[in-house]
DNA sequence: TATACCGGGCTCTGCCATCCCG
DNA sequence: CGGGATGGCAGAGCCCGGTATA
C-alpha cells in the first residue's frame, strides 16, 4: 500500500518536473505506467485502472490521511472523478466539531462523501439538526454510519420523509431515535417507507383491528428497525409467527403490537432456523409442541438467539440440575446473558440453593434486585 | 413483603445487487 | 458502459425496575 503511494508521489513529483522542464512529452498515464513499471511488476490492466484515477486528488486524500486502498475498493470510481469536494467537506466538519482523522476516516469509509458540495452538506446538516438538535450527537451518528448520511444526494426525499414521518403521529423525540439509530430510514426514499407503512397498515385492518393508525405508531415505536427492513422481509416475519405458533387473527395482533414487535426485523431464515432449533433441542426433552409453542410465544425475544446460545443456557439449567418445565414456566430466564447466569447459578451453589425446590427465579432479576435477594438467603 | 408480570431502555452496519441515466 | 442512487441482505441480546398480586 506505502509501495502504491509512493509510486503515486514519485509520478507526481516526475510530472511536475515534466511540466517544468518540458524535456520530456511523455503523456501523464504514459509517464505513469513508466514509473510503476519500473518500481512495481504491475500488470498492464491494474495500470490502465490506476491511469485514469485523478493522481491529484489520490495524493490529496494520501495527505488528508485517507486510506486510500479501502477507498478505491469501496467506490473506485470517485478516485476519477474530476470535480471533487474533499476540502470543502473538511471545512465543514471540522466546524461542526469533527477532528481531521474523524473525517479521513469517513472518506475512507465512503468516499462518495467527496462529491457532495458544502451548500448540500448545509442544507442536509440544518435538516438532521431540526431532529438530532445537537451537533456532537449528528457527528456521533456520521461516525457510526458514514454511509446513512452521504449515501443520497436527495434532500428534498429526506423532508418528504421527515414530513411524512410526523403524519404518523411519531413525536420528535420518536424521530430523533429513528435518526440516531436507524439513520438509514431517512435516506430510504419516501415512497419506500409509505410501503411498509400501507403493508403493516393492510395487516392491521385484515386481521380484523380498527386502529390502524395507532398500530402502525406502535410498531415503528416498538422497533425501530423495522422501517429499514424490507417489506418482504416483515411480512415472511409475520406469516410465520401466525402459521408455526397456530395464532387466530387476533392472537397475532395482540402479539404484534406488543413483544412480537421486537422480532420483526429478524433475518427470516434465522427465525426459522432458531424456530427449528428450538423445537429440536426441547421435542427430546420431552416437551409437546403445545407447549413450545406457548413457551416462544410467551418471550418471543427467545427467537433472537443463536442456535449455540439457546442450547448453552438450556443446558446450563439443566445441568444446575432444573427441570425442564421449570424453563418452560419461566421463559424469561433465557433473557440473562450465559456469563450472569453462570455466575449466579455458582453463587447460589455455594450457599447450597436448590433450584429444584426454589426455582429459577432469581436469574434473571435485576442486578440489584439479585444482591439484595442474595444477601438474605446468605 | 416477596414474587410475578410486564413493558421499556439500550440497540444497526457495511456490503452487494440492481436500476437508471448520461 | 460506468457510476450514482437506491434497495436488500446477513448477523444477532441483555438489563432494569414499576406495579400488580398473593
Amino acid at each position: 500500500m506505502a509501495a502504491r503511494g509512493l509510486v503515486q508521489s514519485m509520478a507526481t513529483l516526475l510530472l511536475k518536473s515534466v511540466r517544468c522542464s518540458c524535456l520530456l512529452r511523455l503523456s501523464e498515464p504514459t509517464l505513469l505506467n513508466t514509473v510503476a513499471c519500473r518500481f512495481l511488476s504491475w500488470t498492464p490492466r491494474s495500470i490502465k485502472r490506476l491511469s485514469k484515477e485523478n493522481i491529484g486528488l489520490v495524493n490529496n486524500l494520501v495527505n488528508l490521511g485517507v486510506d486510500v486502498q479501502s477507498a478505491r475498493k469501496r467506490q473506485p470510481g470517485v478516485l476519477k472523478k474530476m470535480i471533487t469536494h474533499e476540502d470543502g467537506l473538511i471545512g465543514f466538519l471540522q466546524a461542526k466539531g469533527a477532528s481531521k482523522d474523524f473525517v479521513a476516516g469517513i472518506i475512507s469509509r465512503y468516499p462518495r462523501s467527496i462529491t457532495r458540495t458544502v451548500e448540500h452538506l448545509e442544507k442536509k446538516w440544518e435538516i438532521w439538526h431540526g431532529i438530532l438538535k445537537s451537533d456532537s450527537e449528528i457527528l456521533k451518528v456520521l461516525e457510526r454510519s458514514p454511509e446513512a448520511f452521504f449515501r443520497s444526494s436527495n434532500n428534498a426525499n429526506l423532508e418528504k420523509n421527515v414530513t411524512f414521518l410526523s403524519s404518523l403521529g411519531l413525536t420528535p423525540s420518536d424521530l430523533a431515535r429513528l435518526l440516531a439509530k436507524a439513520p438509514r430510514t431517512f435516506s430510504n426514499r419516501m415512497e419506500l417507507n409509505q410501503q411498509m407503512v400501507d403493508y403493516l397498515h393492510d395487516v392491521h385492518v385484515s386481521l380484523g383491528g380498527e386502529n390502524a393508525e395507532e398500530f402502525v405508531k406502535l410498531i415503528l415505536t416498538q422497533n425501530i428497525f423495522v422501517l429499514i427492513q424490507s417489506v418482504k422481509r416483515v411480512k415472511a416475519n409475520i406469516e410465520f409467527l401466525q402459521t408455526s405458533l397456530r395464532l387466530s387473527d387476533k392472537e397475532l395482533l395482540n402479539l404484534l403490537q406488543g413483544i412480537g414487535a421486537d422480532i420483526l426485523d429478524l433475518c427470516h431464515e434465522y427465525i426459522k432456523r432458531n424456530f427449528r432449533h428450538i423445537q429440536l433441542k426441547l421435542l427430546p426433552l420431552g416437551c409437546t409442541d403445545d407447549q413450545i409453542n406457548s413457551f416462544i410465544l410467551r418471550y418471543p425475544a427467545m427467537l433472537y438467539l443463536s442456535p449455540k446460545n439457546f442450547t448453552n443456557k438450556i443446558d446450563c439449567l439443566l445441568k444446575t440440575g432444573v427441570e425442564v418445565e421449570q424453563i418452560l414456566e419461566r421463559p424469561r430466564v433465557l433473557d440473562v446473558s450465559i456469563s450472569t447466569m453462570a455466575s449466579r447459578i455458582a453463587r447460589l451453589h455455594q450457599i447450597g440453593y436448590n433450584f429444584q425446590s426454589f426455582g429459577v427465579g432469581l436469574l434473571d432479576l435485576s442486578k440489584t434486585r439479585f444482591e439484595v435477594k442474595f444477601e438474605k438467603l446468605q
